[in-house]
DNA sequence: AGTTTTCCTGATTTGATACTCAAAAATCAG
DNA sequence: CTGATTTTTGAGTATCAAATCAGGAAAACT
C-alpha cells in the first residue's frame, strides 16, 4: 500500500500504463485502429514496445481501456443533464448539445473515434454502443422525442435528428485539418470556438434563415 | 485505334482497370486507406494482385486514379449550378445542399473519404483538395458569404457553415453502421432517405423550431 | 497466317507490425 | 540493506501486406 497524505501515489505502474493510456487516445483518434502502431504509440509514451504488451495484453485490449478513459467524461455530461432533468425537453437538448460542444472541443478524440468506427462498423463500434455511445444515443433520442410531442421540434425522424446534430456540430472539430487545407483556417483558437458554438446553437437549433420581418440594423 | 460505330469500344486493359478502380473506391471508402488491402481488391476484382501494379504503380497511385473517379461526379454538381447562376445565393446554396445529398445517397464513397481523410490529415488530404475538393469547397463558402451579405443568412464564418453543413448532412449517410448498432435502425431505404432529404433540407437550412405562432393542428 | 504488343499471373522479395520471452533493472517491504 | 516483486527491455519470431519480375497467355495488327 502507498497512498501520500493528499493525492493517491500511483504506483509506477499504474503511472507509466495512464500515460500509454493518453497517448493511445490521441493516436488511435487520429489515425484509427489500424494506422495507429503500437511502436508510436511505444515511442510517443518514452518506453518500449514490450512495455506496451506488459501492461495491456494486446492492441486491442489497449483500444479499449483507452477507451474506458473516455467514459468518464461522458457520465459527467449525464450527470450534468440528469441534474436538469424537470427542464423542458427542448431545453434538454440544447442544454446537451451545449455540453457536446465543450466536452468536444475537451476531449477531440472523442468525436474521431465515434466517427471513425461509426463509419467502419465491426465488433468495435458493437462495443462503443454497448459500454459508452448507446444509452446516451437513446436518452438525446428520447429527449427529441418529447420535444416533437411537446410541439418544439418539427416531426422528424428522432434517432436521424439526434445523428445529424452531433454529426454537424463535431464537424469543425473532426475536419479541423480539413479546413487548414481548403481553406487555410484553424478553427481551434478562442475566436474559432467561440464562434463555432454560436453557429451551431444558433444555426442549427435555432434555424439559418435570418429573420426577415426585423431587417436592416441590429447587431445580436 | 479501336472505335464501334456507336460507342467507344474500351480495350481489354482499360475495362479491367475500371473494374478494379470501381472495386478499390469501394473498399477505400468504407475502411479506409491502410485498412483496404491490394490482395483484397484484387480478389474482388477478379484479377491478380500483380495485375493490380500492371496497370497501377502502387497502392497510392490506384487509389488516386480511383478518388478521380469522383471527380467526374462533383463536376456534375458544378454544372447544374453553374446555370442557376442567376439565382439569389441562397437559393443557390441550397440547391448546392439538395445536390450534394442526392450524390451523397448515390455514391456513399465521397462522403466517406472526406471523412476519413479530413480528420487525417496529410498528403493524400492535401492531394484532395487541390484535385477535387478544394474549389467546390470555396464556391460554396462564397456563396454563403454572399448569402449573408444579402441579409439572407445570419452573419457566421461562412467556411464553418459549409463544413457543419455537409458534415451534417452527410452524418446520417456515413454513420450508417452507427445508426444500425445503436438504434437497430437502416437509414439506407427509400423511406429512409426520404425523411433525411426532409430533415435536412428543413431541420439545417430552415430552422429546427416549429412556428409556435400557428400551433395546435396541422399535418404538414 | 505470323508477329508484335498488350495484358496477366505465380513465385518471390522486401518491409513493416503485432506479439513473445528470457533476462536485466527498478521498486518496494521488512 | 536484502530479498522478493514488479516493471521494463532488447532481441527475436511469426505473420501479413506491398511491391517486383520473368515468363506466358491473350489481343491487336499486318
Amino acid at each position: 500500500m502507498s497512498k501520500s497524505a493528499t493525492v493517491v501515489a500511483l504506483g509506477k505502474g499504474e503511472r507509466t500504463a495512464a500515460k500509454i493510456r493518453e497517448v493511445a487516445l490521441d493516436q488511435f483518434s487520429r489515425l484509427g485502429f489500424e494506422r495507429a502502431a503500437m511502436g508510436a504509440i511505444a515511442a510517443a509514451a518514452e518506453v518500449s514496445q514490450a512495455t506496451l504488451h506488459y501492461h495491456f495484453q494486446d492492441k486491442d485490449q489497449l483500444w479499449r481501456s483507452a477507451m474506458l478513459e473516455l467514459a468518464a467524461v461522458i457520465s459527467e455530461e449525464e450527470r450534468l443533464l440528469s441534474a436538469a432533468r424537470d427542464a423542458s425537453p427542448l431545453a434538454q437538448l440544447r442544454m446537451a448539445m451545449r455540453l457536446f460542444l465543450q466536452i468536444s472541443w475537451r476531449h477531440p478524440a472523442l468525436g474521431r473515434i465515434v466517427a471513425l468506427e461509426g463509419m467502419a462498423g465491426g465488433e468495435r463500434l458493437d462495443w462503443l454502443n454497448e459500454h459508452l455511445l448507446g444509452p446516451r444515443n437513446r436518452r438525446l433520442a428520447e429527449l427529441a422525442r418529447r420535444a416533437m410531442a411537446a410541439g418544439d421540434l418539427k416531426p422528424f425522424p428522432p434517432e436521424m435528428l439526434v445523428i445529424t446534430l452531433q454529426a454537424g456540430a463535431a464537424g469543425v472539430i473532426n475536419l479541423a485539418p480539413l479546413m487548414r487545407s481548403a481553406f487555410g483556417i484553424d478553427p481551434d483558437t478562442v475566436e474559432g470556438r467561440a464562434a463555432h458554438e454560436d453557429l451551431i446553437l444558433n444555426a442549427l437549433v435555432q434555424g439559418l434563415l435570418a429573420d426577415r420581418s426585423e431587417t436592416t440594423e441590429e447587431t445580436p
